[in-house]
DNA sequence: TCAACACTAAAGTTCTTGCTTAACTATCGA
DNA sequence: TCGATAGTTAAGCAAGAACTTTAGTGTTGA
């Protein structure tokens, strides 16, 4: 496996913030323009386009320009590399915890056998 | 649903640096003392325990002092919160996905009925 | 043609983050 | 008891993030 950690920071980070997180949501339910993003947040709209390119860097969103409307799209894959992490992580601590309850399976047992 | 935004905030800030992610993946496999999660990690003492603030403060990590060891502790449901939003947005563009291709097979028998 | 529209670019400000060093407290073990 | 260990607190700093306003560019439709 290759080093996502850059990766993986730039993931994490761009959904740290509650606007972007809006935008991805929205574009959840299909393709919108910039304006479109921009409006129901509290914010200016070159703010607006400002998370748009974080969204971009990440991997999270695709754009093209056509005339002067630049339509935005999700990026679903780029989500699935933040759910593999997590899902390592719960695997792990799964596993410990077999383990563990495994050994005080075997503690139970000597105990009764004594 | 209550809104979790500033939940998902903190949890999403929280997983967004490396130092950070590290010490989860090493909780992931049991608990550890503070002095071993900053073993590793290439900063000063004080450094990795604010990061450990940080994580505690989101609630993905939990840490009980006995003596002068400070014992920290994975806890797995924080992680189920981010997982949720994830997953909640893949259902929303596979539904549109299926709206969608719906859509076009409608299209295609209209168009075969000509 | 020309005003409105949709976006873009640049610059400046403020707040937050991620460190550092230095100094300090409490506990443990010989 | 006393030095080493494990952690904590505080202050300060540099870089980055999240805006703002201002001033554009290119496109569209009447």
């Amino acid at each position: 496996m290759l080093n996502q950690s850059p990766n993986l920071d730039r993931l994490f980070q761009a959904l740290a913030d509650p606007a972007r997180r809006a935008m991805i949501e929205r574009l959840s339910r299909g393709p919108a323009p910039v304006s479109e993003l921009a409006r129901p947040l509290p914010m200016s709209l070159p703010a607006a386009m400002q998370h748009l390119g974080v969204l971009e860097a990440a991997g999270l969103v695709r754009s093209e320009k056509v005339g002067r409307v630049r339509t935005c799209a999700i990026e679903p894959q780029a989500l699935s590399l933040v759910e593999q992490w997590i899902d390592a992580r719960r695997r792990e601590w799964e596993h410990r915890l077999d383990r563990l309850s495994a050994y005080l399976e075997v503690l139970k047992v000597e105990e009764a056998d004594k």
